[in-house]
DNA sequence: TCAATATATGAATGGTCGTTCATTCATGAC
DNA sequence: GTCATGAATGAACGACCATTCATATATTGA
């Protein structure tokens, strides 16, 4: 349930050899990209991160541009995909909002790279494939917008502006990617709770038990 | 007081002429760093944005790195000196964070390209230059992180860490940029303030006046 | 076993990159 | 009027870019 991964683990021991390229490709420019950035990372160094010529890539993707949408929606379907799991069978704004808070930072730590560039890259897809990440990218914000709006008719949370509180957490709860590392001061569910007191609190709620975990 | 720049406005009739190209260069290469990316930008682009020969931006700067450092030390060195500013004379840990938020945001929707810039490009500065706006980053940082430090030890904020609060806040404020646009449905004052509010809610503050105004 | 298919190579394509440089031009000081 | 200075040009440089392709090799299904 914790795993979602729209790149296919390579299988360390099973069936013998036979590399599967294409997801070697998947995985190594991902982590290029969100390193580098999509515009400073050449064919041949993902090439090379793989082990094959430049040429072979083109065998697995139409090109530069494919392999960078292939990544971004990717991820986007996965990411909601997996949200909806996270909140499936819960009720009430409160019990909500905890779980969305958890979920998203506990897939922002998981895969940091994979949302920093769904985040960064938006500008170097071209029109077609930007638009259609925007659009999963608003659907994914609806949520949020919808628990909050919940709460706010409910009278359980106190939100100056809705449009602008669901921004901004979802910015504070992102940022996570910024500073976390495994094996750092904080361990994963530390962190993860601390986001959920952190914003709890943004929406007026002081309850020390930080909703129901 | 709200016109902090390091890059000296063109005066549209003083003087007559001579164009000043070199901050010409600042400025355009500023915005089409922040709109496509350092690696994404040509000399060539940034020459025709100014109006120049790609050959001339080299008698104002040695390099394309050279001006990439140029503007973001430029950038941070500003930022700290107007925030020393905007906290001046201020006491008390709920005034000062409260002042923070309001020059943080204020800042950012004035000066979008060059936070953006200097949040996005640290990767492409060769290492002493990235070094050099690091500890800057961090020098700001550190201010908030004292305030936050004072409100917590004289129990007026709640806070489950106060590192991760930090910069939790400052992704939350910093956010802004992504959405915040001039003759938007939300004014540059309202903005600010829906921030504080959002902010003291996030250290525990519920005071409907949101500090002091 | 053999043909079909998938995948990899290495060289080449035309372009663009950052940077350099000899030269020209405009300005202001003396 | 002369000259030094700062700034712009246009052409060139070697390097690297994404992409293509003929060819070679491996794997698969029948």
């Amino acid at each position: 349930m914790n795993d979602h991964s729209y790149i296919e683990a390579t299988p360390t021991v099973l069936k013998t050899k036979r590399p599967d390229t294409r997801n070697e490709v998947r995985r190594e420019a991902l982590r290029l990209f969100a390193e580098r950035g999509y515009a400073a990372v050449s064919m041949r160094d993902i090439g090379e991160a793989v082990g094959v010529r430049q040429g072979a890539i083109y065998n697995h993707f139409a090109s530069k541009q494919d392999l960078l949408a292939d990544l971004m929606t990717g991820h986007m379907e996965t990411l909601i995909e997996a949200l909806d799991e996270a909140l499936d069978g819960l009720d009430g704004p409160v019990a909500r909002l905890a779980a969305f808070v958890r979920f998203h930072v506990g897939y922002h730590i998981d895969k940091p790279d994979d949302v920093f560039i769904a985040y960064m890259e938006l500008r170097s897809l071209e029109p077609d494939h930007r638009q259609r990440v925007h659009a999963l990218r608003n659907r994914y914000e609806a949520v949020l917008r919808g628990i909050l709006t919940d709460g706010a008719t409910q009278g359980a949370f106190r939100i100056p502006d809705i449009a602008v509180q669901t921004r901004a957490i979802i910015a504070m709860m992102t940022g996570v990617t910024v500073w976390y590392r495994e094996g750092g001061r904080l361990g994963r569910r530390e962190t993860i709770e601390g986001y959920v007191q952190m914003t709890m609190q943004s929406v007026g709620i002081n309850d020390p038990a930080g909703g129901d975990k």
